[in-house]
RNA sequence: GCCACUGUAGCUCAGUCGGUAGAGCAACUGAUUCGUAAUCAGUAGGUCGGCGGUUCGAUUCCGCCCAGUGGCUCCA
């Protein structure tokens, strides 16, 4: 007798189990056509459910935000479908929904072609024409292996002896075609609306395992209607022309050649806005109590074997030699850092002991995993290293934290990932020292009451850390911000103070860093403002322009003025129309744009309008100076 | 590193079913001296990523290499 209790908390009372969609039909047959699936008691099921007993339930049209996942992943059915029939002997593997679509990943020896995907997109539409029913099945575990193994589908009978003994096996079928699946399903093919798209070929290791055989995954969009889909698809291209690779291109910032992939020539102006960057940092960081401190590039690689960086990390190490000596290009600055801690004697006075550099670090990344800015060989990071005892971490953690935050506000980075990523398998120091070192990074969170989520088992070998991380224009998200404890290094490096009570005590080294490889922030950060950066950061913040050639000199006096007093400024004295030198520095990003006719000649003044395209009048060279120091101090 | 794709002028891109290439913008020269998002005219510019093979002839077809792009793996 199954009371039915509804989303405007109405009830509908059977004296009968009933199917999700024959409640559909009962509240109205306009519902019962846009059905998709049901919730039941908060969990998604299929239309074709049969409910026993009182329950509350939701009908879920295309409306509805859960019809998304739904969509796409029938679209991966669908399209493993499609690609079943085109191309036999071909198996499947796994093909779930996924942030604005679905994959699926296939085994076949000879590799898709981009022309194959047009076919499996026209097949697949083929597929939701034929309006096929997607009936839930329920298998036992034998009957779906032999049934999976006769047919070849070897990675399938895997996937299957994954799951838990006692799990009912479900398995989908549309047509002829079906598949191993927890669902839940729409109601039939017809059913998924014909917004999808293929989009991009690509490999993927069998159970994501760089030791396994690899698969060919083909990615989809998947959306509720073809407004949706454009919208999607447009989404792309926008982001397309925020791509830092581009804009460093357009704005002459900075680029990178074949004779040294993954390494990055600054231009004037990407220099311009590094050292803007290094600079802001090192003021905060010696405010903040750190000590800057700057180390060997080339060091011998027995350092490095004593950190163990040359047993694990040796291959993506880059090393060089002279005479008879081996050195390493340092990958990281930490053990400089130790070694400057190591020279005289340390008191517990001395703690926590603040360390930071701007060292230029080399690591042989491997090619594939190059990319722009973002993953480089060459970086500098605003890396520094906290000196502390067990005690001082939680305080220091802390302290690190409200710094890392007032430094992205002043970039304007709000929507920050934090992840906390605890011990792994294989790991040094004892677990009750783990046990302290996550607490404390956990207190720390919480004490700051700001959303993280948890990484078990993601932490390095050598301690637990945080990592805070951003999005870029094409939704990837790269880590910036960490902070890493480490019970390992200061040890084998020999490190120690002498405690309160006279004992020799090995220090807890923090490694942490705000902004990350400079490289990656400043990616970002082009992604982030679309190039458009804001003032104290432009590369150029004013271009001084004359009408006709009678206002040179007095242009030349007025970017002298400015420059003399801090900012950024460069001249346009070329014989062009006002209106194109106008567009050409509006399109560059140039936040002001100072115009001198005749008129200003006269009053000794210039005529001042935004990249944004505001008229703000005429200024005397006292106030413009003025305003534009004060914005640049307010980092606007 | 692995899988797929791509590499033509400074940039964005077209083209050659195998007969040594073209546009727009940029650059340069000249004219124009102009008031807030493109003045006009002309000129010049390419070992068609590199090396090898097939061919009378290769930018085009094939092989290898390099680099880039999108994923996967990795990221101290």
């Amino acid at each position: 007798m199954p009371v039915i209790t509804l989303p405007d908390g109405s009830q509908r009372a059977y004296d009968h189990p009933v199917t999700v969609s024959a409640v559909a039909a009962d509240i109205g047959p306009g519902l019962a056509k846009a059905a998709l699936a049901g919730k039941l008691d908060g969990e998604l099921v299929d239309l074709s459910r049969t409910i026993d007993h009182d329950a509350d339930l939701a009908i879920v049209t295309a409306r509805d935000e859960e019809a998304l996942e739904l969509i796409r992943h029938d679209a991966a059915h669908v399209m493993a479908q499609a690609v079943q029939e085109l191309y036999p002997g071909t198996q499947v593997t796994i093909g779930p929904a996924i942030e604005d679509g679905f994959y699926y990943d296939f085994a076949r020896e000879e590799p898709f072609t981009p022309e194959d995907l047009q076919k499996i997109e026209d097949r697949m539409r083929e597929i939701v024409g034929r309006d096929l029913p997607i009936e839930r099945e329920v298998w036992d575990r034998e009957g779906v292996k032999q049934a999976f193994g006769e047919i070849g589908e070897h990675y399938k009978v895997e996937i299957i002896d994954a799951i838990p003994e006692g799990e009912a096996i479900s398995v989908y079928r549309q047509g002829d075609w079906f598949d191993v699946c927890r669902g839940p399903h729409l109601p039939n093919t017809g059913k998924l609306p014909k917004a999808f798209k293929l989009m991009k070929l690509a490999g993927a290791y069998w159970r994501g395992d760089a030791n396994n055989a690899m698969l060919q995954r083909i990615y989809g969009t998947a959306w509720r209607d073809k407004k949706e889909l454009k919208a999607y698809l447009g989404r792309l291209e926008e982001a397309e022309k925020r791509d830092h690779r581009r804009i460093g291109r357009q704005l002459d910032l900075f680029h990178i050649q074949k004779e040294a992939s993954g390494m990055v020539f600054w231009h004037d102006k990407g220099w311009r806005i590094y050292l803007t960057i290094e600079n802001y940092i090192r003021e905060k960081l010696r405010a903040h109590g750190y000590q800057e401190v700057h180390t060997p590039q080339v060091i011998d690689r027995t350092l490095w074997e004593k950190s163990g960086h040359w047993d694990k990390f040796g291959d993506m190490i880059f090393t060089t030699h002279s005479e008879n000596r081996d050195y390493a290009i340092k990958p990281m600055n930490c053990p400089a850092h130790i070694q400057i801690f190591n020279q005289g004697l340390k008191s517990y006075r001395d703690l926590p002991l603040r360390l930071a550099e701007f060292g230029s670090c080399h690591r042989n990344e491997p090619s594939g995993t190059l990319h722009g800015l973002m993953r480089v060989r060459n970086f500098v990071q605003d890396d520094a290293h906290i000196f502390c005892t067990e005690e001082q971490i939680l305080s220091e953690v802390l302290a690190f934290i409200d710094l890392l935050f007032e430094v992205y506000r002043d970039f304007g980075f709000e929507d920050v990932q934090i992840k906390l990523s605890t011990r792994p398998e294989q790991r040094v120091g004892s677990d009750d020292l783990w046990d302290k070192a996550e607490q404390a990074l956990d207190d720390a969170l919480n004490e700051r009451g700001v959303d993280w989520e948890l990484q078990p088992g993601e932490g390095a070998f050598y301690g637990p850390k945080i990592e805070f991380a951003l999005k870029d224009c094409l939704g990837r998200v790269w880590q910036l911000g960490t902070i890493q404890l480490d019970f390992s290094m200061p040890e084998r490096l020999g490190a120690t103070y002498v405690a309160e009570d006279n004992s020799k005590k090995t220090p807890v080294m923090l490694h942490r860093a705000i902004l990350g490889s400079l490289e990656r922030f400043i990616g970002i950060l082009i992604e982030h403002y679309a190039g458009v950066l804001p003032l104290w950061l432009a590369p150029v913040q004013a271009v001084v322009m004359n009408i006709t050639d009678r206002q040179a000199p007095f242009v030349g006096k007025v970017a002298q003025f400015l420059q003399d007093r801090g900012i950024r400024v460069e001249t346009d004295l070329r014989n062009e129309k006002i209106g194109f030198k106008i567009r050409e520095h509006t399109l560059q990003g140039v936040p002001y744009l100072l115009v001198v006719g005749s008129r200003e000649v006269d009053d000794r003044s210039v005529a001042v309008r935004t990249r944004g395209g505001e008229d703000l009048g005429t200024f005397s060279l006292d106030d413009l100076a003025g305003r534009l120091k004060f914005e640049i101090d307010m980092q606007s």
